[in-house]
Order: structure tokens, then sequence, then C-alpha cells
DNA sequence: TATCTTTGCTTACCAAAAGTTAGTTAATAA
DNA sequence: TTATTAACTAACTTTTGGTAAGCAAAGATA
């Protein structure tokens, strides 16, 4: 890092960090994609029913951000009553093993950080 | 994954995903984490400074919840004008090099996921 | 024939969370 | 008298996400 990179901080719009950020920092992206990543191909529902505590409507503004920024691959069958499948594009298969170290890390330090933070207010 | 992490997915309290994601989801942690990375010690101002279009409230709530959390350490000087001195500790410094990979993929995959977009849209 | 069911959404409305801006503080040195 | 530093506060705006309702179209049910 350094010298180059610093600049970065500044400036919000070319700042790789806040690209990240600003993509995975929302409440169900990163946990769709790992559900995908464990369960290959799942329909709308499936979905919904997983992640019990999803509104409709985020769930289907979610996948719509994922689809649209090409990490999920959307399938619909011309049925009634319709029929949509997702699964991982391999753009999204590729961001997986990132994310998952990300998780192991908080696996591992979340009960220390939790401690932390309660003796913290104290 | 499968079986038993896969019963997270309802649950919010447990579920590892949302436990990293509403740490550093914020719009500045992670940010502040690299700079102190790169930067060693830092204090308010600097900090401030490099990172041009954060607000000194957001900073110091930043810094504050990151402390809280044992991911960074805070050194204050009794002097007037206070001076107060941040650096990474330990844990921080664990967690780094999980985000930096964050990072790097964005990094790669940045202009294809923005070339997505542009296109998703039409 | 009428209405109910099913699926994958969308829309309108609302509350809460996050972030912004401006103003305040306190001791000292210039 | 003014600038300095690292905050904190109040008032306000923006963003995020949840709730509840509705929709479309075809097939099943009564």
């Amino acid at each position: 890092m350094s010298e180059k990179s610093l600049n970065f901080f500044g400036d919000a719009e070319n700042c790789p960090v806040r690209n990240v950020m600003d993509r995975f920092g929302d409440k169900w992206s990163t946990l769709v994609l790992l559900l995908l990543e464990d369960q290959g191909v799942m329909r709308f529902n499936e979905l919904h029913k997983t992640i019990k505590s999803v509104s409709q409507k985020m769930l289907s503004v979610t996948l719509k951000s994922l689809e649209a920024d090409g990490l999920i691959l959307r399938k619909q069958y011309p049925e009634i009553p319709p029929r949509v499948e997702y699964r991982l594009s391999e753009r999204g298969q590729s961001l997986i093993p990132h994310i998952q170290s990300l998780v192991a890390w908080a696996n591992q330090h979340m009960p220390e950080i939790k401690k932390s933070r309660a003796s913290y207010s104290s």
C-alpha cells in the first residue's frame, strides 16, 4: 500500500475499500451468496424460507442487485405459477472464499470481541 | 458448511455472516483499519484529513466502536489542546489480511462489475 | 361458473438507523 | 484575542429496511 493507494482514502468514488463495502455492506447480499454457494440452485421461495428474517421486498431487491452485478444468475421458466431459479455465477463463485475467510475470522474472534464490548461500556 | 451452519441463516443473533456484516458493513470501519495498518500511529485530525469525506462525528463514532471491539488502541495525553493517538491492536492486525483479500478481489473485478451494472438496466 | 391457490414479485407507506452540519468546550501559547 | 485539538450535542436530512396489500395468469376445486 502507501503512496498511491492512500490517495484513494479521500476520494469516495475511486476508493477500492468503499467499492467493496458499498456493495457487500448491506444486510442480505453476503448471506444470499453463501447460501447459494451451499445449496447450488434455489428458487425465490426457498431462499425466503431459509433466510427467515428477510422480507420478500428485500430479498427481491438483493437478488436483483446481485444479478445486476453479475454475481448470480437468474433463470426464469415460462410457466404459471412462475418458476425462477437462482445460482452463483463464476464471478460470484470467485468471491466466496474471500467472504468465507472473513466469516472464519469472525467466528474465531467474536467471543472475545463481545467480551471487549461488554467491558467497554463500564 | 451445510447442515448445522444452515440453521444460522434464519437466526439473526447467532448467524456468523450477520456478525461480520453488522460490524464491518458500516461506512468507515474498514477504511480506518486499513489506514492505521498503513500508517501505524495516527492522531484524530490526521485521520480526518486523510479520509477527507468523513465527518468529525462519524469518525469519532467509528473510532469509538473499533476501540470498544478491541480492534484499535487509543492513547490520550492529558494536554490541552488534546492529543489522542490511535493504532491497531493485535486483534485488529489479525483482521487486516482478510479485508485486504476482499479489497484485492474487488479491485480485480470492479471494472467488469461496473460493466454488468451498466448493461443490466438497458 | 365462481372463486381459490400458487409463485414471484411490485407498490405505497412508515419507522428506524445512519449520516450531515453547525455550534460548543477547555487551557494555553502566540 | 485568537487559534489549537478532539471531541460532544442538537437539529435535520437521507438511506435503509420492514409491513401489508395487491397483482397476474392458469389450473384446481366446489
